[in-house]
DNA sequence: CTGAAAGCGCTAACAG
DNA sequence: CTGTTAGCGCTTTCAG
């Protein structure tokens, strides 16, 4: 109980010597089929576990095997990139030391961490520094950023195409009859350039004008596009940075007195825990969280270990989630707040469309 | 850049042992404060940073001074716990080794990976391992579980006093004048015998009758129960088990044309994000996060040190957020699905009453 | 105060 | 295949 089994004692345990159980212990070659399985029977006898930071210091000068990530802990994104970054390193057999961002636990500071457990590579989620910093630490190791551009070319990226993302809830809009679509942008939020950029294309493609209206990450700023949209005249349909924009937009139209999507579709982004509240039920475009998070943990051990990867991203295509915010648009004009009212948003959750 | 500089480099610089230097840099005693500032001024001129896999390793027959936290990366409410705990930590000169939870990484994994670092101590967030389990673990070291109560005597706990919290919701209700209050209940949730005993006890006082409904942890439980209570005839207000269960009272009971709160208050549990939006505007019992984390640091480091600490609990009290989803019930009696619908749920948000 | 010396538990050559 | 031998960077006695 009170001191745990060394590699020393499987040793005497086994008949053998320290180095050949270490050997066994981490599967490299120069053991025979035989006493590797004595070796291996007599650590799981006694219970003996790799001491990790004996490991690691004596890895110094070779491979350590860490992957260093930082994330946020208030963002459910986050969460989910976790679960499958774990889950794509341990079959690699590589460990995961885990840094938070708090508000009062800078980037630099969680990064700093990482670098002194002597990582061998970044994975960075949720990251705000600016590309001449990430550039920086990507000439110590290895740096992959998630879900950001990065306008550096020593610096890894695994992202959504959200242009694409942006395309299709343009082709859903569309399908349904609907030629005045707004879209609400994200300002310098990561992903909001690409997001326009789609929004245009698409718009463009189908000869439509593409309207865009400053909007932003949050729900205040959603109700103050919606005030704005609802002074200026309705369009029939509404493409919100993110869910929550989409929300706080929701929720200024329905108090206008509005019915969604009758009067107005609304369609979000990202797939928010918000949008599936059956309060809420939002049409939104969802990202591909476990292929993101195994493409980036793929690319930086590639790069470990000189494997060819292609390019410096992978860019990974996101898909749409049809819920109750959507529909065809009314025949005639939208009419303004006045009108006659209804409670709820939108019909009763039913499955989502996909994932 | 290849090799970071080391206690012996950082000894040659100042012109003294490594010994001394590492009594300096830990800030042990025995080193004068002129070859002090000059060790120091060394470090600071080549960088100098400890290595935590050496310290570790090399204090292994001592204090490591690591605490081990396992969390759930979902739950926002762990990820204001995780920045109270490094603010409390990081001051007492102690670091935190982090273990996510997720679906394929269960606690007993989580919690192994932390006792191979060597934690000297468990700070669990969302644990749900059986008492006796714990128990087992708190023979080995000591542990601390954060909101949720633990039968047993050698497991510390620090939580809200969640009877409390239920208490403050039926006061505040009665003193609108409410007296058909329904609490509808969490099951063998954490925390939910707890808060169905404050309300019996709160009800009870008052002499009024202390109905409550198995609620559930979901906005479906909070729907379903909202589906009886329109069948049987709705009570003048309601408490929820959480949050996420008022919401889905709250939706479905707007869905069938009610007013909230002219014809149902409603309070919640947890003052989830989800509370906060102007969309929903809940009326919900807030737990003071930050005094939680630094009660549970503070028990624990105490442990270590062998300072005395009062029983194995700590007990915070719970607040009050006054939202938009209570008010003085109606004259007369609740009206029933079918009368003249409104949209919106509550008036626009203000401000917070409390935090 | 200071320096020498012995580990912490494991890895990684290198002879046998 | 197997045992020996150095470390990894830091902590911690214990004499000087």
């Amino acid at each position: 109980m009170g001191t745990r089994p060394t590699l020393e004692d499987v040793a005497a345990r086994a008949g053998v010597s320290r180095a050949l159980v270490s050997i066994v212990i981490r599967g490299a070659p120069g053991a025979s089929q035989a006493t590797s399985a004595r070796v291996l029977q007599a650590a799981a006898e006694i219970g003996y576990r790799p001491d990790p930071r004996a490991r690691l210091l004596a890895r110094t000068r070779s491979r350590t095997r860490l992957l260093g990530v930082t994330f946020g802990a208030e963002h459910p994104f986050h969460a989910d990139l976790l679960e499958g970054i774990y889950l794509a390193a341990e079959p690699a057999g590589y460990d995961i030391a885990l840094s938070a961002l708090t508000p009062s636990r800078g980037e630099d500071r969680a990064v700093e961490t990482l670098l002194d457990y002597r990582c061998e590579a970044l994975l960075l989620l949720g990251s705000e520094a600016p590309a001449a910093r990430l550039a920086e630490l990507a000439r110590q190791l290895p740096v992959l950023v998630v879900a950001r551009r990065v306008r550096a070319a020593s610096v890894q990226v695994v992202r959504t195409a959200d242009d694409a993302g942006i395309r299709l809830a343009v082709e859903h809009l569309t399908s349904f009859g609907h030629k005045d679509i707004v879209h609400l942008d994200g300002g310098h939020a990561a992903g909001a350039a690409d997001r326009r950029r789609g929004f245009r294309a698409a718009m463009r493609d189908r000869g439509l004008p593409a309207r865009m209206l400053p909007g932003g990450l949050t729900e205040q700023a959603g109700g103050a596009a919606a005030r704005q949209l609802l002074a200026a005249g309705l369009p029939s349909a509404v493409i919100a940075f993110n869910d929550r924009c989409a929300v706080g937009l929701l929720d200024t139209v329905l108090r206008a007195g509005l019915r969604v999507p009758a009067d107005l579709s609304v369609v979000g982004y990202d797939d928010d825990r918000l949008s599936r509240l059956a309060h809420v039920n939002l049409t939104t475009v969802g990202q591909d969280v476990p292929e993101l998070a195994r493409l980036a943990v793929r690319r930086l051990i590639a790069r470990l270990e000189g494997t060819a990867v292609r390019g410096r991203e992978d860019v990974v295509a996101p898909h749409l989630i049809v819920r109750g915010t959507t529909a065809a648009p009314r025949a005639g004009s939208a009419p303004r707040a006045g009108s006659a009212p209804r409670a709820g948003s939108a019909p009763a959750a039913g499955p989502a469309s996909s994932v």
